[in-house]
DNA sequence: CGACACATTGAAGGTTCTCAAGCCACGTGG
DNA sequence: CCACGTGGCTTGAGAACCTTCAATGTGTCG
């Protein structure tokens, strides 16, 4: 922990991967620096859980490096996974008592994570920092809605396809264009609970497009966008 | 116009039916007054359209009275309704350029409208108006993420019970009770449309409950929720 | 190499959709 | 007052899509 050893406070903050694009990005170097008192940096492997659907929400995190998964299941055990959280974004539910979803790590992922009431305090005193979490809030909102429309009206193939150009535009780094490689940190039944559909629906609508040269599949873990207008018009 | 003779300016807001549990709640008399400045009332009749969907966010509202509903569309014409608005509830994107859907009054509606720009200043200013803002935004977000649970995994069954409890609760103004009568302001399409089904299989579940002595349905526009406890088992 | 988890493929089945007809409430005009 | 038309809703039959169940295939790690 060399950062601890130097005059400033600032440690962690300066040399975060995310501090321009994440909720912190219009904070001051003072005002980092306090919030940097309350935060601290954790790692978790993929796999572990890091919050319970409805167990007491006790903390709050940004989103450092790596990518989660929230979900929640219905009493016959089916699950739906109601959102995949990536770097720079903002994880947790302030201002409520219990969380409404589980929270796990895809991926080994970097999270700096906050004791909720702190953030909350913290948040209260600093208007620009609640501001950005509400424009946050706000179009996260929409991408939730957005996706409303595929559970509720799309076919399986329209699923499929909206699914691989979301993953690849927000991981394949910039716009995604042909042939882009994109890594794919979910299972088949993960992709399956994103879209609310089977695993095997799922397998049988890739080799389609695999089949129809639309993508690639290297491996389980990852996927050539081939045809980015073919895969656009399948998931009009 | 009398509010306009007063000489404190405050008018509208004193007399608002929803003052208390809206966004403004919080502001204290001054803040009111400048707020009632910017905004205005304005009626809205059955079937009549606020917003497009894709257009310029021209504006955002409270709404006082009455009932509105979110929607989109696919290409194909398939309509979803993403959301649906009760009184006090906030409406509109502040802090976003386009309308992500489409906004049409269900009942005959009343709601304080603002520019949004204007909206978006007077919240910078007032830090507590735009907490509150964030709260109930954290809240829709919450709302709407369980709804993609409903339209990912749920029989249609499951949904029109969980609809008809969730209506139950927002228009029984209080906690269901066996044999509450609920006045139904959506169509059996527009049913459909919230939960992701076609008219048909609506009508058909509808018609199960009725059978099974659940609900009863008295004309086409009302519901009575007779055997609360059953509904809740199917709706699980 | 063998075991295991995960993914693919196939065949059968079911729930929901589609298409079509009939029903009901309501308003209008004869 | 009743016939009639209209729009919304219900009901039925068949088809489609997705799921379920089951077997086979593939890659990884000891």
């Amino acid at each position: 922990m060399p950062e601890l050893s130097l005059s400033r406070p600032t440690s962690f903050c300066d040399a975060c991967a995310i501090r321009n694009r994440a909720i912190c990005a219009d904070l001051d170097d003072r005002e980092i620096g306090l919030l940097n008192g309350i935060g601290r940096r954790r790692h978790l492997v993929a796999g572990e859980q890091l919050m319970w659907e409805g167990d007491e929400a006790v903390l709050v995190a940004n989103v450092i490096e790596g990518m989660l998964k929230l979900s929640t299941h219905l009493s016959d055990g089916k699950e739906q996974i109601l959102g995949l959280v990536y770097p720079s974004d903002f994880l947790g539910r302030p201002f409520g008592e219990t969380s409404p979803y589980g929270v796990e790590a895809l991926t080994d992922t970097v999270i700096c994570v906050f004791e909720r009431k702190d953030f909350e305090r913290f948040a209260r005193d600093h208007p620009r920092l609640e501001h950005k979490l509400l424009e946050r809030t706000l179009t996260e909102l929409d991408r939730s809605r957005r996706w409303m429309l595929l559970l509720g009206r799309m076919t399986a193939e329209q699923k499929v396809a909206s699914f691989l150009l979301e993953i690849g535009e927000r991981l394949g780094n910039a716009k995604a264009r042909a042939g882009t490689h994109v890594p794919l940190p979910l299972s088949r039944q993960q992709i399956a609970d994103v879209l609310g559909l089977t695993i095997e629906t799922v397998s049988r609508q890739l080799t389609r497009l695999r089949n129809a040269g639309v993508i690639d599949l290297p491996s389980r873990r990852e996927i050539v966008l081939q045809d980015l207008p073919d895969l656009e018009a399948r998931a009009s």
